[in-house]
DNA sequence: AAACTATGTTATATATCCTTACACAATTAT
DNA sequence: ATAATTGTGTAAGGATATATAACATAGTTT
């Protein structure tokens, strides 16, 4: 019996199928990581891989683009939202995988 | 405000993911659809693509293989548990892509 | 004995993805 | 107003991932 979570949380999307679901380029979507929005996993060899909770968030920054927000301000709008949640609520959502690595301990290229 | 089954059943996730996933070979992840047991998506390039609902099918297969039950008796008893389902749970699981194509319009390599 | 099952392995080709770099119009900052 | 930054396209070259087909083989079923 899988949680909803379980499926929504899981990096298992290689980006050429999130260019199709999102209608984004890859370059955009590589952009958006480059700005510290998104976190996708990478396999051994590098691929990245996103959850459907990426996608919906890709969306949602593509939107707020479109609107003339720019990456910069939607970043610090992110860190804002997540600054409202109670530490138990951040562990919680850690664990499930519902957030990315923000504070520090991340592996990826741009630290 | 996407439904459980939006996730479950979108065919997205690559082979090699499956393998991780479930723990078994390519091979016999293709071997199993060649027995037409499974039934991924093809991008225009012919890469497979599969669901979670695909994922925890093949992780049913696997187990009744090992119970030494053999693919053959597998779809058998797949398409017996299907045929008990009415006309209207039918339709509606294959609109939701909760049903792999198993009556004759498929267009893959193996029918 | 012959056929089939389930799986591994290997070879070759194609698809997909990666990073880096250059370009450039538009916007923002100094 | 000039300089810097933003957001995106595109291209090159390389690395990773996947595809099919073929051969092998131990075990099972016919």
């Amino acid at each position: 019996m899988e949680s909803d979570s379980s499926y929504k949380n899981k990096k298992v999307i290689n980006i050429g199928i999130v260019r199709e679901l999102t209608g984004l380029s890859e370059r955009q979507i590589r952009y958006y990581e480059e700005r510290k929005l998104i976190f996708p996993d990478r396999t051994p060899g590098g691929s990245r891989k996103y959850s459907f909770a990426d996608v919906e968030l890709l969306v949602e920054i593509a939107n707020k683009i479109e609107d003339g927000v720019q990456t910069h301000e939607i970043r610090k709008e992110m860190l804002r939202s997540q600054k409202k949640q109670n530490p138990e609520e951040i562990r919680r959502k850690m664990i499930q995988g519902q957030l990315n690595a923000q504070f520090g301990f991340r592996k990826g290229p741009y630290s």
